[in-house]
DNA sequence: TGCGCTTACGGACGACGTAACTATG
DNA sequence: CATAGTTACGTCGTCCGTAAGCGCA
């Protein structure tokens, strides 16, 4: 049994079957791929694959069981060179972090700026994804960190750290009915039609609660995936928007109305997920500290090796930075 | 990075860091190691090993951590293994316990033998050690069951299950002063010298609190780690032996007379230590119901995920089988 | 001086890539 | 007919074992 052969099957798994694309993506020959995976299968005795002709067409129940192992086994020689990296040289690395629009465009980039000041050596990726995809990528080991607000309970492989909190903000042109509103209500924004986020992405699952709860159903004529999209289009009079306070730039959206939403919404938590396991870089803990100074390095070990109960214990009575 | 030079790392440092010994007992040849150890450390950055000269001295913080991780990347691939074999063939496979002199000489044979009857194509390893010893072994991957009464709560790394009850047994020549006594009491006990179990087997701390509890102080004078020995000694006219009441033989110990001392001692609990994580073949799961019926498939699988606390619940308000 | 790690060298195996073949849809 | 996996073959790398060299206790 060799490393490279688990990285394979691992690899195929990941690819759909494909092998082929498989080789493609890891600069490497077809055959060479599949002449491994028959070696690795006869020397277990048994098939990893069903293959029906030449093709491969699922994976077998052993196999399945075999290729999580095969991860665990990659994630945990990943540890190994990161843990000679650290030690080797604690300033040089690489950090890669998967995150939605929102996150990237109006959380991180303070954080990132003064990240990249103090530790120039480190390598920054910056992935961009639904919530959902931005957790499996993380799962997977292709991202370090996965930062957004929705789906990341759906993941059990996840450590979560609540970062901050934030609420909303609706957006209007200056010759809207809603511009000089003294108080603004669900009831009345209700009449308007809206323009928000699309379903899975930063916090409308709260939006579309609170409506619920009061009995009222929106007029979303317009959902996107990002309030750079959405306040195009209030620009264009399409409606009323509705998105992450964050998301308001006083100098850029000069030409829309804000007008505070935090009364009408609960607010919602963006949270950090890590693989469980995954061994942390000096420089990562000190990411995570300037993404929000509750997060100091005991605290996160103490959640990394906690499981999903301790885990929210540790933030119970942790007062968030809002943002 | 190789898994053979992670296997090297880790066997050369349970090996004291004698790489000739360490080549030995791999059947390779000893500069093989050495090279593959430097060209490991070459593409990690970093020693692993610090060397004064041509010598190992120690394992550097670094290495430490690694040859830690090391372990867990070869205890997975042997789950891969296990995996493997239990889909390619569910009767065949190789069973390693190790126990104690104890268990091994009267609670188990029962067990091992009609395990042996329905499974002849498992290979079946006993090794015996102290309580210590065993436990160790399980931690390292070279059994798969540690079973014993003491120690094992000492090893974070195991899942420990209850098997059963037992206390003890007074053991005296026919002609002894105690052997018709009616009523027998701690006080009467430690007025005679006493043939034991050796600190740190078989039950011997409850033993020791007993006494200890009642502010008397037992005069042992001979201890040794298992029965037969206590037997032997007793026959010679030693003392009083105290012994596990399974081990009690009413033929081959025809000449001795037991009296129970169930009524003195807080009851034993023998239990068995599985490494987390293992992988568990069907007739592990078989051989451990075997042992005792309440540790059934299902049962065992939830101790194996639960964490230390989780796992002492789950058997909370399980009855004991009493030996 | 002996034990033990390193260096040097030669042989053998194994991994990978190219090219031709074959089966599937 | 095109796509995808297998078989065949040649080359290169590398792993390992033997033998000689060198440092420490």
């Amino acid at each position: 049994m060799k490393l490279q052969q688990l990285r394979y099957i691992w690899e195929v798994s990941r690819h759909n079957l494909n092998v082929s694309a498989t080789a493609q993506s890891l600069f490497t020959s077809q055959p060479g791929i599949s002449k491994q995976i028959r070696l690795l299968e006869d020397e277990l005795g048994i098939e990893i694959f069903a293959r029906s002709g030449k093709h491969l067409t699922r994976v077998t129940p052993a196999g399945q069981a075999i290729i999580d192992l095969a991860g665990q086994v990659l994630r945990t020689v990943d540890n190994i060179r990161h843990v000679a990296q650290e030690h080797s040289d604690e300033r040089r690395g690489s950090l890669s972090i998967a995150t939605t629009h929102t996150q990237a465009r109006y959380a991180l980039p303070p954080v990132i700026h003064d990240f990249t000041q103090r530790y120039p050596d480190v390598a920054l990726h910056m992935q961009q994804g639904t919530p959902r995809q931005i957790a499996q990528m993380v799962c997977e080991g292709q991202a370090d960190f996965a930062i957004c607000t929705e789906s990341l309970e759906l993941f059990n492989d996840l450590v979560l750290l609540p970062c901050y909190r934030w609420n909303r903000c609706v957006l209007v042109p200056r010759d809207h009915p809603l511009a000089g509103i003294e108080h603004l209500s669900l009831e009345g924004l209700s009449r308007y039609p809206l323009v928000t986020y699309t379903q899975g992405f930063t916090g409308r699952s709260r939006l579309d609660e609170a409506f619920r709860r009061q009995g009222l159903t929106p007029n979303v004529v317009l959902t996107a995936a990002d309030a750079d999209v959405i306040k195009t289009y209030v620009r264009l009079g399409l409606g009323v928007g509705l998105v992450a306070h964050m998301a308001v730039d006083p100098v850029m959206d000069y030409d829309l109305i804000p007008i505070d939403a935090g009364h009408l919404f609960e607010s919602s938590v963006t949270r950090i997920g890590i693989r469980r396991g995954t061994f942390l870089r000096s420089y990562m803990f000190e990411f995570l500290q300037r993404l929000a100074s509750h997060l100091d390095r005991d605290t996160v070990e103490a959640a990394m090796v906690a499981g999903p109960h301790g885990e929210q214990a540790l933030f119970e009575h942790v007062e968030l930075p809002v943002l």
